[in-house]
DNA sequence: GTACTTGTTGAACG
DNA sequence: TCGTTCAACAAGTA
């Protein structure tokens, strides 16, 4: 599943890419996924692409005055495939290999040099719509704090707590609104790495532990884009680099298994609706 | 056949 | 109004 290491990762491949290129074609059969009206892909065909930005989770294609925006969700991947060079991130999709386009793919967008982007999405969660500078800042105005933006102080982060006083630390780490980005896999390895039970209520944590937390939340994330990414396909870039982060995973995705420090198997549940591991030992 | 997986939003509740 | 909880979406994989 991408999440915001996975992200940037491909934003940061996308924009060494694709800047300076022209869009000449967009196709899709999809309307649920791909939202732009008739007009609106009038206005995409024939622009050159400045920049590929990340914001929260959404990959903002930046084409001067107009934008395109592409989010993953669970399940989306995006490939480039152009001359000598496939790049890919996102989802992995069994059993696909390298044929583009294949039936997951939803979204191909053409390029002026032959090379193409191509959008595929299993379960179909994910999209990409358009939007003006004016509609892009207000969508971004609805999202919260980025956790890796200077503006993610220690005083903005008690504060966020103390609104969510009540709830378990784990709810408050994914609600979207305040600090946008941190999806189910970091918000588990952040609190094991600050030693917090995810079920503890946000009300009871000492200042300490809000600062071990606080400080844990970027770390893990630019660890984890430093290693590309937890989940990355089976596709790789010229170099042959892979996301290779899940080795560094402490708790998620290894309920059973033992843990990495004292040995302890880790504990799952289920909360919030999410797979929650943790490490009864190692974290109070 | 069934359980399981999750990012995001919006509805419903007190 | 605010905080909080929870279902819904989708469909392949185990």
């Amino acid at each position: 599943m991408p999440e915001l290491p996975e992200v940037e990762t491909i934003v940061r491949d996308l924009n060494s890419r694709l800047v300076n290129k022209k869009i000449i074609g967009i196709k899709s059969s999809d309307k649920k996924i791909f939202q732009l009206t008739p007009a609106e892909v009038k206005q995409v065909v024939g622009k050159k692409i400045r920049a590929v930005r990340r914001r929260a989770k959404m990959i903002i294609i930046d084409l001067g005055g107009h934008n395109l925006i592409i989010h993953l969700k669970m399940t989306g991947q995006l490939v480039y495939a152009g001359k000598g060079a496939l790049i890919a991130g996102g989802h992995p999709i069994a059993g696909q290999g390298k044929k583009l386009p294949n039936k997951f793919t939803r979204v191909i967008i053409k390029f002026n040099d032959d090379s193409a982007l191509y959008f595929n999405d299993v379960r179909r969660f994910g999209w990409v719509k358009s939007a003006r500078e004016d509609e892009l800042r207000q969508l971004e105005e609805r999202l919260g704090l980025e956790p890796l933006s200077r503006d993610f102080t220690l005083e903005f982060f008690k504060k966020f707590l103390s609104h969510k006083r009540k709830t378990t630390v784990k709810q408050a780490l994914l609600d979207q609104k305040y600090v946008s980005g941190i999806g189910n896999i970091y918000a588990d390895e952040s609190l094991f790495a600050s030693r917090i039970k995810p079920f503890r209520r946000a009300g009871s944590l000492e200042p300490e532990e809000i600062k071990k937390l606080w400080q844990a939340i970027p770390k893990i994330l630019r660890l984890a884009i430093k290693r590309r990414g937890t989940s990355f396909s089976d596709y790789v870039d010229a170099q042959g680099q892979a996301g290779n982060f899940v080795k560094y995973l402490k708790v998620y995705g290894r309920a059973g298994e033992k843990c990495k420090v004292c040995g302890l198997p880790v504990k799952k549940i289920k909360l919030a609706g999410r797979g929650t591991h943790w490490c009864d030992r190692c974290q109070k």
